[in-house]
DNA sequence: GTATACATTCCACGATACGGAAATTTTAGC
DNA sequence: GCTAAAATTTCCGTATCGTGGAATGTATAC
């Protein structure tokens, strides 16, 4: 076991159930192996022993493998640890009826922000991430009103660690952008990504507080940049805003 | 590797990935290695290797385990490759507005059946499975409405399979008793489940049909069985009749 | 029907994963 | 604040496990 690098068939069978996860219509086995960079036999045997736990699966017929149920349990523990994630729901749904856009909520994990849950709009737009979808806190208008709230050196401690992606032409792109980007987000009350993350797609994003009056977590709103046009940013911005409140008093919370 | 079971450290793996998933409120290190059988120098090893990418994470503070965000996400991809989920939810809102009860929707993976999506009325039941809860198709109303359009055939194979289990006084006991249950579903168009997994829980469900004619999920309501009378589970069973067959016709599908 | 690709099984070998012991850190009780 | 107990983390010798290449079996494409 080479260092610092965990027990490789297990590093090895995750690594697998990521690749899964972001093949939606299933893989062949020789295909994995090969994005894998193992032999299949290796694949092989990992993947039978994710199936016998029901982690992974072999579609009948086309012998494709997909993420299996037990996947989809273990990983749903993941939001009941996070006990806002029913209660916000609604909110969610009010938030998305008086838009027309897809509501988000999200959390920052790592250097990211996870999706843990959305409602969409009747128009679903593909670009927009999904439940369990991920970006970096500064290509995101959730990341970005998270670390709003932090101090001047946290999020400088955040640039450092992770660094700053140059995903779209419209990416921030030095330490000095972030702070002028993060002090636009204090004077506001609300983040944008502008198309930051996904060329052509606007998010409008704002923290809950927690009863500790911390950034908990994040709500926003995400559409078509075509559509929503900076008069549209604020408006939708004001009612994301007054969302947020009305979800810190329901959840107790209380903002700094 | 002894015969038939797999890579021994993946297997291992995933069997802590479930055990932390039980365990809402996360578990200390030694307990988990209690529940599994194992050295705590070995849990130590394989909790690190799933930290490292992502799918478990040590709380800080309490150093008590959890299932990690890498978790949600892979596990998200399996909602996803049922189409059908994210346009079913207004279905499911509306089912829940319409009875006041806790809204589900289900498919059977396995002997089983498993919560995919759920809106939940304004009392929560804890009781209720969660999305990525489980419980055995013939304890469940979503399993009996799904398995009613299967031929008799395939319901004895079931039973033979994975046999009966008596989790509660009132689950069925015997493959008469399953033949009588599934008669009853056929005629009244959707199924029951009087306290059969849970004592003090009712659930009404019908089945919402594929393009193919087959039963491609089941849609459902929750509650207690003190204010689900046998008035109110006919009143039930009609709404949710009604929104399967307006769901199906949505989603294309066709009753055989 | 044949060639190719894919999936599955086998097996020799060496590297890895194991668990017990030891060391370190944290917690509980007084 | 001190001490004992519990929990966590690290170390290490050993033998079992996991590996990938080869062989075999099955499916697909032409």
């Amino acid at each position: 076991m080479s260092e610092n690098q965990g027990v490789q068939s297990v590093d090895r069978a995750l690594r697998l159930l990521e690749l899964l996860s972001a093949h939606d219509e299933g893989v062949k086995l020789t295909d994995l192996a090969r994005e894998a960079g193992l032999a299949t036999s290796t694949v092989h045997r990992l993947l039978t022993t994710l199936e016998m736990r029901g982690f992974a699966q072999a579609e009948a017929g086309s012998g494709r493998w997909h993420v299996g149920r037990r996947a989809f349990e273990v990983g749903s523990a993941f939001t009941r640890q996070h006990h806002f994630v029913a209660p916000a729901l609604p909110f969610l749904r009010r938030l998305r009826d008086r838009t027309h856009e897809t509501a988000n909520l999200g959390v920052i994990e790592g250097g990211e922000v996870v999706t843990l849950s959305q409602v969409e709009s009747r128009e679903i737009i593909r670009a927009i991430s999904p439940p369990g979808g991920r970006a970096p806190v500064l290509c995101s208008g959730m990341g970005k009103a998270i670390i709003a709230s932090w101090s001047d050196d946290a999020i400088d401690r955040l640039v450092a660690r992770y660094g700053l992606r140059k995903i779209t032409a419209r990416s921030l792109f030095s330490p000095e952008a972030v702070q002028h980007e993060i002090a636009e987000v204090r004077m506001r009350g609300f983040a944008v990504d502008d198309e930051e993350y996904v060329p052509g797609l606007r998010c409008v994003a704002a923290v809950v507080w927690s009863p500790q009056g911390e950034a908990a977590f994040a709500i926003s709103i995400s559409g078509l940049a075509t559509r929503m046009t900076p008069e549209r940013v604020t408006e939708c911005g004001g009612i994301v805003c007054e969302l947020a409140r009305e979800l810190t008093a329901k959840l107790g919370g209380r903002a700094p």
